[in-house]
Parts: structure tokens; sequence; C-alpha cells
DNA sequence: TTAAAAATTTAGATTAATCTAAATTTTTAA
DNA sequence: TTAAAAATTTAGATTAATCTAAATTTTTAA
């Protein structure tokens, strides 16, 4: 097995690399994970070693087929958990992401299958995001940023690009939840910043910044 | 917070102690927690520099007070998980000891009260082994262990002392689980074994080492 | 096209936890 | 009471993960 470090190591790349396994900066590692580029640049020798990574020097990384199956995995156990937390442990779904962060280096297959089972086989945490099956396999849904919208076009909240506590409760305190209908108004130009309508029955203004960060299937 | 390596030390010289603060041995530390005497010595000079323990040279080592109550917070933690696994998960007794020793170090009080909730504040765990609540208070019921009955003494079984896979399987298949009510028709002069009334319905007979490891409430 | 800036790596050090082998202290048993 | 055995500690080394400062490579922009 790999060590929490090296967890969470390739849950980083994966997340850079949207999945895509695009080419990943040592950089952009070391912000994610709080490190130093210098550190970066030990691990990542480390996981190439272990063929989890295709790494050139100076060139960045992306993951093997076997590092991707890894970080799913761990993907996998997160989201699970945050289920957990929020279904049967009553949690709000700002307050799930620290918890699972230590969660998902648990490791027994047997165990995560069978709160998978326990939790009905949710397709979705509690924040939107696919939930992949015991063989990796998961269903990435079209999203697109409300910041993308144009005037007039409509959509579903299905999805956050943030999730911290912080921005998640103001989502809430908007009333821009999961499952919420929302429908662009206005777009100001002054400074980027959206009008919606709220379930046909409220308006709400948000800056650009927090429009980058909800997304809605159309 | 404590590293896990601290954690378990913490827990093994609880459970060396018998939750009784008697002096523990470097050895018998060693032996528990997987590693050598000399390893140990370098941990218990950490322990003590953080106040966690009392420790005098070549004399052995007692918890302190927060080291007693960072002991039974873990042990709180593990056995709750382990009601989790086997009355939501659906594991078996023998099954969950390893992942509750993972389990036990993940860090927020607040989960672990929830789960305390959630699971009906259950007072022992799947040994029956009595679960602090979240002060750390708890009742130790006074067991008694198989191979100290005397002939025609008759008890219910409550706990075992040995949480290894192959010993709870063995019990199992005797049909020797927890709530069973025993009695002793013969104490076997050779080598220590018993015979044993179960339920009133069958006879079995057990070596004194499994004996040893079946505690009952009179 | 090339000098400066940015990104990355290398070199050498540090911390936590561990180890083996040797030294020291305590316990045991004659 | 004391020599041998057992238990424990010390000294010095190792591994994983990290760091700072210096060196190297790549990218940017004039």
């Amino acid at each position: 097995m790999h060590s929490f470090t090296e967890e969470n190591y390739l849950k980083a790349i994966y997340h850079l690399s949207d999945g895509n396994n695009t080419v990943v900066s040592t950089n952009s590692i070391a912000e994610v994970t709080n490190t130093k580029a210098a550190s970066v640049t030990d691990m990542l020798k480390k996981l190439a070693d272990k063929k989890l990574i295709h790494y050139v020097k100076y060139q960045g990384v992306t993951l093997t087929d076997v590092g991707v199956k890894a970080a799913i995995n761990i993907i996998r156990k997160h989201r699970l958990w945050e289920v957990f937390l929020v279904e049967k442990l009553g949690f709000k779904w700002d307050e799930v992401h620290d918890i699972a962060e230590e969660l998902e280096h648990i490791n027994s297959a047997t165990l995560i299958d069978r709160l998978d089972d326990f939790l009905g086989n949710p397709a979705a945490d509690p924040h939107g995001d696919p939930i992949p099956d015991r063989t990796g396999n998961f269903v990435h849904k079209k999203l697109v940023k409300v910041s993308d919208l144009k005037e007039g076009q409509a959509g579903t909240i299905s999805g956050v690009n943030e999730h911290s506590s912080v921005f998640l409760k103001h989502l809430e305190k908007l009333g821009l939840t999961l499952g919420t209908k929302i429908r662009v108004t206005d777009l100001i130009e002054f400074d980027g910043s959206i009008m919606l309508n709220v379930d046909e029955i409220k308006e709400r203004t948000i800056s650009r910044e927090v429009a980058k960060n909800i997304l809605v299937i159309l």
C-alpha cells in the first residue's frame, strides 16, 4: 500500500489534471499539497520509481494507469465518507471535507464496498461530485460554470468548484444549494457580477468569483 | 494532537496497566507495539517530555492524568467504530479489530460524538468491552475468567481477553458467544481443560488456554 | 536572439520513528 | 553477597518526508 503522503500526491495530481491526464507542474502540486517545490521533486522521483506517475525532469508529470486507479479509489473513499457524514450523522455539506480527508486513507476494500451498499450506492456526494463505483468507473455529468452562462440561460445547480466551508455557507445563505434552478437575468458589465432568478421566486446577485465556482446542468 | 505512533504507545501502556495505572515495563511495550526495546526507550522520553507519562529510567512508566484521558479517548473511538462495523455494515466480531485500529486515529470529537448517538450510545463493543462516554467515564463490570471458576459455578459470557480472528472464530464454532450461559461441569486434572454445560442444551470441552480468555459475569 | 525572470532540481540538513550493537543497570539465583 | 542473566539505555545509523539555499533549465519578453 501507499503512504498517506503518497496518496495525497496522487490525489493532488489527479485533481490538477482535471481527470484528463494533462501534464501537471511541480509548482502547482506544491501549492495544493502545502509543501515546497523541492519536496515535490523528491516525491515525484519516488512515485515515478513506483510506476505511479510518468515523470520527465523539468517537464511535469502525468499519472500512469495504475496511478489513476489509485487516485480514483481515494476519491471514491472520500466521497462515500462525505455521504455518510451528511446522510447518517447529520453533518452539513460545509463541515465534511476535512474529516473525509482523514477517512479517505483508511485501508479496507471490504469496508468501503459495504459502506457503499449501506448508503444505497449513491451516485454523488453532498457537493454533487460523482462517486466512482467499485471498479473505478464513474460518469462525469456535463456541467457548466454559472460564469459561462449567457443572459437568459437557465440550469440546475449540480456541483461546486470550491469546497471550503466559507464558500459553501455563503451559497447556503443565498439559497443556492444543489438542485436549485437558476436563470441568468442580467450580466453586469461593470464588474462581471451576475443577477439570477432563483427557483422562479427570488432574485440574487452574485460576484463573478462566486459564479465561477457554481456548476449547473443545462 | 498526538501522532498515530504516540497514540499507539499510549493505548499500549493503558492496556498493559489494566486500566489500573500499574507500572509498565519497556519490554512489554516493545512486545505489543512490535518494536524493539531501544525504540520504546526513545519514545518514552518523548512522551515524558510531553507530560503524557511518568517515566523513571530503568523503572518503567505509568500514564499521567492527561495520558489516561488520551488513552481512554482512543479506546472510545476504537470501540464505537467496532459497533458501527458490526451493527451497521454487517461485519462479524472477528473481522473488525484491524479496521478499528485505523479508524481509532481519526481526529474529530464531533464525529465520534455523533457516531455515538447514531449507534444509540452503546454500552459495550462487539467483544463485550465497555465503551467510555464522551467524558471518559465507563463502568467495568466485574468479570471472571472461566479458568478461575470452580466446578458447579455458572455465569454468562460477557467478554473476551483475546481479540484475534482465529480465537473469536473458534468461540463462534463452539457456540460460546456473548450472552451464552455456561456452567462448569467438570475440571479435568490431567491438562486443566474444562467441561461446560452450554445454555442447558449442550456440552463443550475447552482447553485451559481458551478458558483463560473467556470472561463471564456470575 | 538573448538576457532576465520563472520554474525546477540538486545538495545538504532536519525531524520523527525506527534499528543493531554495545554499554549500563537491575534482578535473579546460587 | 555476588556473579550471571535479564532488562534497559545509549550511541550511532537508517528511512520517509520535509526544508533552505544554490545551481540548473526553461520560458518570457524585449
